[in-house]
Parts: structure tokens; C-alpha cells; sequence
DNA sequence: GCGTCCAGGTCTACC
DNA sequence: GGTAGACCTGGACGC
């Protein structure tokens, strides 16, 4: 018997916004279905054998999260309800920031909408590896290394969809695998040495989340991580709810430029001080902006 | 079919 | 601190 749980949303929360706010909805463990409006998600269990699929979707007014497989404990219902709360940033604040965008004409949409908040992975981990997946490549090739490592070292869920492998299950395969079974390239040699760090616990990137350092000292830390450079730890810091900076990578500033310099290539300090009004959300609008649909 | 370019960049060496 | 060149992959494009 199926098991359906509940979770009451903010007033200002959007399912759909949230849910298509960037690629993420895109990248395995991750699925949307349209046709139903329902976004799939496979999250990892440390209290039963395998992890749990799960569907979430709205209903009267609520969060609906319904596991196909019954069998789950009080200790699991705990873990997915807690992680949908993450992933779809129920708890953010963001009434700071609709007051601000609400007085540029051209952004009130995003207040609106009830649009900003960006769908995150249950950890930060997961975040980390896909986001270096999205480094220096096409999005298809960042779709393809994220479902091979799901595909190849997830463990499956009593449907068979697989969840996101964990750092110590990362670890016990060489840079060869992710080189030749991922075609994570020359990002195969950072994975290896990333997942042993993070299963050792020399890293802990879950830390980041309730971190006391600057953004700028905490954007240092990121970037000692091989593979994270600027996009990526500005990236990484906005899933951690961090938006002052722009994340810029080829397609923002390729947008960037259609929308508001005439198609003109410019340099990255005319993008900064285009949304430097916007102060410690200035990565967020620049987001919500140029991917206004 | 083949060669080239480049995409949701980063690293290293060098100045 | 700034810059040039190398780096994997795979789809798009021109020939």
C-alpha cells in the first residue's frame, strides 16, 4: 500500500517555480512528470535497506509526498520530510528580497510569481558533484556524467530507480571509473579525490550550510576543491542560500548580453555593476532575471 | 565521413 | 593579480 505524507508550504511558495527554477529538476536522481505535475525523487535511507522513491506534488494547498513502497518507519518518514523541506526551500526567507525586486518594474514578476527559490539535492554533496559536472561542457554532457553516476553507483530503490551514490560508495572506485564508465574526462581525477576526502571526513560540505565565515572566506574554502573555481563556488553558494555573487558562466552572460546590452559582448565588471543595487541578492535576481520564462 | 568549434570553466605555469 | 594554454567529452556545423 502506497503511503502518503503531507507537508504545509509558505503562503509566498510556488510548486512549479521552485520545481523549474534551474536544471536540477533535470538531473537524475531527479524527474519531473508533466503530464501529472509531479516531481520524482529517489532519497537515501540509512534505516532500511534501500533507499526510498518518492513523488511529490501539490494537493489542496499542500505538499503531497507519496512513496509506492510502504514499508518505511517513522525514523524514514522523519528523513523525507525533512529533505523535501531542504530541496525545495520551504524554510527560506525571502520577503527581504521581493521587497527589493518589487520596485523594479521590469522584476515585480518575481514576487508575483513567488519565483527565487532554487531546487536544491537533499546534501550538499550531491550539490557539489553536480555542479561540477556542469563545469566546461554542454548541458547534455552534464545530464549524461550525473546519470552514469547515478545509473552506476546508486543504489536502487524498491522500483528500481536509483538514488545519488554516497561519498564513501564515490570512493571505492578509481579515477579510471570515472574516467572511462562516467566520461567525467579530466574531472575524473577531482571526483576520486573529492569523494575519499568527503568519506574520510577531511571535508564535510554539509558544514557550509550553517557556516559563520563571510561569503567571500567561504567561497575560498569551496574553491580549494579541485574543480571549483568561481562559477562553481558562487554557484554552490547560492544553493546554500548565499546570493551575492553572480555565478557567471558562459550561457548567464550570453543572456546577459541579449537582454540588456544590444547583443554586445562586455566584460564581466559592466554584469556586476548592472545588479550591484540589488546588493546580498544580487545572484539570485541576476538568476531569476535572465531565466524569467 | 571528417575536421573544427565550443559548451552552464578550471588548473597550472609564468609574468 | 592577471593571462595563456591545456584539458575530456560529445553534439553541431561546414565542407
Amino acid at each position: 500500500m502506497p503511503i502518503n505524507l503531507f507537508l504545509d508550504a509558505p503562503k509566498n511558495f510556488s510548486f512549479w517555480q521552485t520545481v523549474c527554477s534551474h536544471g536540477w529538476s533535470q538531473l537524475l536522481p531527479f524527474e519531473i512528470d508533466k503530464e501529472n505535475w509531479r516531481l520524482s525523487y529517489v532519497f537515501a535511507n540509512p534505516y532500511l535497506k534501500n533507499p526510498t522513491a518518492a513523488q511529490i506534488s501539490e494537493a489542496e494547498g499542500k505538499l503531497k509526498i507519496e512513496i509506492a513502497d510502504g514499508k518505511i518507519n517513522s525514523k524514514t518518514e522523519e528523513i523525507i520530510l525533512r529533505d523535501v523541506r531542504h530541496i525545495l526551500r520551504l524554510d527560506d526567507d525571502l520577503r527581504n528580497f521581493y521587497k527589493i525586486v518589487k520596485v523594479e518594474k521590469s522584476l515585480a514578476w518575481i514576487a508575483k510569481d513567488n519565483a527565487g527559490r532554487l531546487l536544491r539535492s537533499p546534501t550538499v554533496f550531491e550539490d557539489l558533484i553536480k555542479t561540477v559536472c556542469t563545469t566546461n561542457c554542454s548541458w547534455a554532457l552534464t545530464k549524461k556524467m550525473v546519470a552514469n553516476l547515478v545509473e552506476k553507483l546508486g543504489e536502487p530503490a524498491e522500483n528500481g530507480k536509483r538514488a545519488f551514490p554516497t561519498a564513501e560508495r564515490m570512493a571505492s572506485v578509481s579515477a579510471e571509473f570515472y574516467k572511462d564508465e562516467i566520461r567525467a574526462g579530466y574531472r575524473a581525477p577531482y571526483f576520486a579525490e573529492l569523494a575519499e576526502a568527503v568519506a574520510s571526513g577531511k571535508i564535510n560540505p554539509e558544514t557550509w550550510l550553517a557556516s559563520d565565515l563571510p561569503s567571500a572566506e567561504l567561497k575560498k574554502e569551496m574553491k580549494q576543491i579541485k574543480g571549483v573555481g568561481d562559477y562553481a563556488a558562487e554557484n554552490l553558494l547560492k544553493l546554500v542560500g548565499r546570493y551575492d555573487g553572480l555565478a557567471l558562466d558562459s550561457w548567464l552572460r550570453a543572456q546577459f548580453y541579449k537582454k540588456h546590452n544590444g547583443g554586445e559582448i562586455c566584460a564581466d565588471k559592466e554584469i556586476e555593476r548592472f545588479y550591484e543595487p540589488f546588493g546580498v541578492w544580487r545572484g539570485l535576481t541576476i538568476w531569476c532575471d535572465i531565466s524569467e520564462k
